[in-house]
DNA sequence: TCATTTTTGAGGAACGTACCTCATAAATTG
DNA sequence: CAATTTATGAGGTACGTTCCTCAAAAATGA
């Protein structure tokens, strides 16, 4: 029986600091938060007694001394779309338990169509009532702009799902969709074993970056490893189900030798709908993105053989946690933020989450 | 632009809750910590003030002065199996940042070839400076009676990464063993589909109740979907490299119709040197369980498929969360707490750890 | 050396909750 | 109705930190 770590009674605190440096308990807090007016010796002297006593800050009772109370921003687009919605769920629960650690969130819908209010609503926003804003929307120029902006205001802003890479943000909560294309493009050929044709790609539109860049690993894999399938041009739904319905049922009844379906958006009822009334579930292997009620269901009928998933429940806590982070201006903990490209097929289906979670003070 | 949640300018604290219901604070408190004395009309009078404010108790506050300090204890078999090793890392980082919410860990290794040991150790712990137990361990007698014999002082204890469902553990941090079978089983399907012949299974020992769930779903989906497919008898190792070597190689040997291996439990270093030996790399399906070093360069070099994992950085956070949770009688967020079954492929493989995390007083 | 600036010390109030004591008010019992 | 039990109130201290003020000490410049 090995103690690997072992234990001390009590914890050292601020106190014991300032006895172990020499120094007051005043010097040990303008060392511990950075204030002006301490010579570099008497920091060195104080930043030795914390190594030496292991003294780890109390952050509950930081943050209770601080009276702080961050107020966080999440803005998503306000489109009907199943992962948007879940997303949307998950970040007013995610925000439910923050509760109880003073951070709140105010949780902002901004029509899609228009980036100018987006932009006009990321403007109002101002340090002294906002701790951090977490951002779900395409990297167009006004976007940019605005996002830059209001990191020059000093607000932290973390990209939700979607990166914004030439903003400046402070971070990116999301998976990486050049290798979650990937990831869809071994399944499609792996799954598509022995067979040659050709594959279908559906999205919402290539003008955004995810598309883009999930097309482009799913192709780079096909490519590479699978060359007897060949993926054929994208079709562009524009989240529309009619659309969905009417072009890729002309593309299906033009091609004949269509093995596998990527649908890279959303579109899940509309294609199992469309499949539905032409009889042809189960002809293709389909691997989608996202779980939602609609791919849950087409997972667990196996008209859908699998999906490449971000956590939604992840995604809100990540993100919540790295502002949180961010005002603290704390280390964020990597591995912890790390997003996974989880695959999910039939067998691995997380059970549907309830609904009756209550949580109130005990 | 709609605000989907509006914010409250300050908080409500007890004394608000005391003036609502027009109480003492001090009956604020008998009831807000289920003190006795207090008439059930007033107890009623104080929850009916608290929901009409949205009360959320301040849990820094709380904690703060409560002075508790969380001393958890995990407890690992002491082999050398990667996994093992993993977790072990991960716990003591989940515990480094633990530590600044008063939550300490004691990470002790047992000797895994005598329970008697590890009986002996829970045995010792008391309620009074033990606020919670993981415990990895499979559920032989001893330990059963031992963790009982726990719970029944009050103690409470999680199962981390093997369930321990018949002795009233309070929680069970792990994945679905059959799910996890179940998932191996379709993409070995899958990936071997239009072949016809068998699949190998390797386990450290068929006693473990790992092992035999993951058989037994394993063994389920390939009977049900996949008659192409024969499932042969399990090879144990009894986790030595140098019997997997032998055995597995003399049955490769023996059978030429071997399309698929399925690696149950740990060996994935001896499984690669055998097919490296044999000159018989890429010549199966392979699909094995949990991300080590050894599965990462695996799955990096082509030798290796898929794995089923999950994840430890979350497995011990859950625990850590968990334990937490149940010494504050406080409910857990299931959604949280629900461990995923990763399906990791090469695509997929999340960036290996950094080692250089180094997590101080800011 | 003296004047000036910089650095340090001592002390206290506050954050929201827990938990203690003692006194008093209210309800219950005989 | 008095005697007793039970419920409630008032007030305090403590937790570990932040952040403030004011005074004193030390270092720096001329």
């Amino acid at each position: 029986m090995v103690p690997v770590q072992v234990r001390r009674m009590t914890r050292p605190t601020v106190n014991d600091i300032a006895r172990e440096a020499g120094v007051s308990l005043a010097t040990v807090d303008r060392v511990l938060n950075a204030r002006p007016g301490v010579r570099p010796k008497t920091i060195l002297a104080v930043h030795q007694a914390i190594d030496r006593l292991g003294y780890v800050r109390d952050l509950a009772a930081a943050n209770l001394a601080r009276s702080r109370s961050y107020r966080m921003v999440a803005l998503l687009p306000d489109t009907d779309s199943q992962f948007v919605q879940t997303l949307a769920t998950a970040l007013t629960e995610a925000a439910a338990l923050a509760a109880a650690s003073r951070t709140e969130l105010e949780l902002l819908r901004y029509p899609p169509e228009d980036m100018h209010i987006l932009a006009a609503r990321l403007a109002r926003l101002q340090p002294e009532d906002t701790a951090g804003v977490a951002l779900m929307a395409p990297e167009t120029p006004i976007v940019r702009d605005a996002v830059r902006a209001l990191r020059g205001r000093g607000i932290p802003l973390v990209a939700l799902g979607s990166d914004l890479p030439n903003t400046g943000r402070d971070h990116f909560v999301g998976i990486d969709s050049h290798a979650a294309g990937r990831t869809a493009g071994v399944l499609m050929g792996r799954f598509c074993r022995g067979l040659k044709g050709r594959v279908l790609l559906i999205a919402d539109s290539m003008l955004l970056r995810d598309s883009i860049e999930r097309r482009r690993g799913f192709d780079e894999v096909l490519q590479a490893d699978f060359p007897d399938l060949d993926a054929m041009p994208t079709l562009e739904t524009h989240g529309a189900p009619d659309v969905l319905h009417r072009i890729v049922g002309d593309r299906l009844a033009a091609t004949p030798d269509v093995v596998g379906i990527y649908l890279l958006g959303s579109g899940h009822r509309a294609l199992a709908a469309l499949l539905r009334d032409r009889d042809l579930l189960g002809r293709f292997v389909v691997i989608g993105h996202e779980l939602t009620p609609h791919s849950r269901s087409a997972l667990r009928s196996g008209h859908l053989d699998a999906v490449i998933a971000q956590n939604p429940g992840h995604l809100a806590r990540s993100a919540l946690r790295v502002l949180r982070a961010k005002a603290d201006r704390q280390p964020i903990d990597e591995g912890q933020e790390q997003l996974r490209i989880e695959v999910v097929i039939r067998e691995n289906l997380p059970p549907e989450p309830a609904d009756d979670c209550h949580i109130r003070a005990a």
